[in-house]
DNA sequence: TTGCTCCTCACGTCACGTGAGGTGGC
DNA sequence: TTGCTCCTCACGTCACGTGAGGTGGC
């Protein structure tokens, strides 16, 4: 062991870049033992590779480097207990943030697969599991405005309804009459979110994809309206249209991708319709 | 509902700061769809609200603005689709680093408390858990060197062995004799890894705690031993180094400290002192 | 003289935030 | 005229990485 290490030598031992190395000779983080007067060469200590540690770790933990600048010469273990239980918090600050990120990616995920084998136009009847969404207040349209408005009202609740703003987005009509009569304003919104408190029950459902911008329907209320007659199926609850392809996967507005639902009463109870 | 909003209420609506608005409207992620011809300003449509979550979802997915960029105008269900297939894995190495930070913290903390509520000098005999180690090879000394070449051959052999260099470091000594007469010699070195495959057992122990630079053990070596002795105990197996204060915890390195340990054998085996 | 390691200094990165100095419409 | 919102532009942040141009010792 030579008794100083050029700066690649101590690189390559401490596997820390030399551009690391002058960087923090340079904010006075961790000078070289020596500098040689002649050609300013740093020069590192063997006990050096051990007082970097020092800093490798904190920096590992996220702690920023003026904070270990500070700590530098002053730091006590009752210090640095107290900055890990500190540091502990910046994780789980970050840990909620990445969990977030995943359960984004796979509510997406499984959407837009959905969407990508859906069949536009394409009806049918089908057993659908239970899904938890967030259920926005009654929306209010003022005579035949679009829907701009009453969904600016459902993000400014999110505050209060702990929505998150950024799952895929649906919207639920009282009954498959208003549907019908009424496609283009939904009677609230919701939020896919699968920790939501509202629970849509596992069941039969008549089960329907349409492409288009945010609650245009097309014909496809009606033609699920004679579906349901033709099969004289009885269509119970809130009809729930849910957008598996939206903003995120798509520029043109045309291509969104929804899924029409409502649930099928499974006697001949009285016709909803 | 406006048909354009200002930068302002555009924010406010968005939850999206009016600087970075600007600023991906300059990188031309996201501009205005009206810039005023007289002034200057920005106006957005209700319409870009939606738009806008194209973006603020993949930004929350760590993936780069450049990329956002490029996805914009050619984005496809199934490119999204792989894109967060990706993405995910991104997400994984950090979530690993993330739990390597917690599991640094945490065994950094245990080790610090130890120390914190250790008397310096003191001698007992206590029970102690299974712990887990990642052991070196066995140290090489030439005459009366100092640890640093051996340390750095251990530190070398990090990659074989899978060690993380952060964990505390520890040193062991085949049996009491030897580290009584060569304390500042350690058979092998160790990284404090629970993750680790070799296994101090769980049971009773000679503890003692020491104060002092990496292996200066000043008179303890023989105070443990007639310790021992005065009581009758027989130690077995190898003596155990660990530092609890490190470079970490203090700049001092005199005021590092370790807790030393060797297993006692129950009955009255032959004495290995 | 050539090759090597090292040096300094300036600039780039990434996604903004901040602040100075200025403008248009009420 | 005053206050307000908005503008542009430059600079700062954070922890480096990169590259140009130059030096000392073999």
């Amino acid at each position: 062991m030579k008794d100083r290490l050029s700066i690649k030598e101590f690189s390559k031992l401490s596997r820390i870049a030399d551009s690391t190395l002058r960087y923090w000779d340079k904010i006075n983080l961790f000078p070289p033992g020596i500098r040689s007067t002649r050609n300013h060469y740093r020069y590192y200590s063997p006990s050096q590779m051990i007082e970097v540690n020092f800093i490798t770790i904190l920096s590992k933990l996220k702690v920023p480097l003026k904070t270990i600048i500070e700590m530098g010469s002053t730091r006590t273990p009752e210090k640095i207990d107290s900055l890990f239980a500190q540091q502990e918090k910046t994780l789980d600050t970050e840990m909620r943030r990445l969990i977030e990120a995943y359960s984004l990616i796979h509510i997406r995920q499984e959407l837009l697969r959905e969407g990508m084998a859906a069949k536009e136009g394409a009806i049918s009847i089908r057993r659908q599991e239970e899904m938890n969404i967030v259920l926005g207040r009654p929306n209010i349209f003022r005579n035949g405005e679009p829907f701009y408005r009453p969904f600016m009202h459902f993000r400014e609740d999110s505050d209060i309804l702990r929505v998150n703003l950024e799952f895929p987005i649906g919207g639920r009509y009282t009954t498959m009459g208003a549907f019908v009569e009424n496609p283009s304003e939904p009677e609230r919104f919701f939020s896919f979110d699968s920790s939501g408190a509202t629970v849509i029950p596992a069941g039969e459902y008549l089960v329907a994809y349409v492409r288009g911008y945010y609650w245009e329907m097309g014909k496809m209320p009606g033609r699920m309206a004679a579906y349901a007659k033709e099969h004289d199926l009885t269509c119970s609850g809130p009809v729930y249209v849910i957008y598996l392809h939206d903003e995120v996967c798509t520029k043109e507005s045309t291509q969104y991708l929804a899924r029409i639902c409502v649930a099928i009463a499974p006697e001949g109870a009285p016709d909803m319709i």
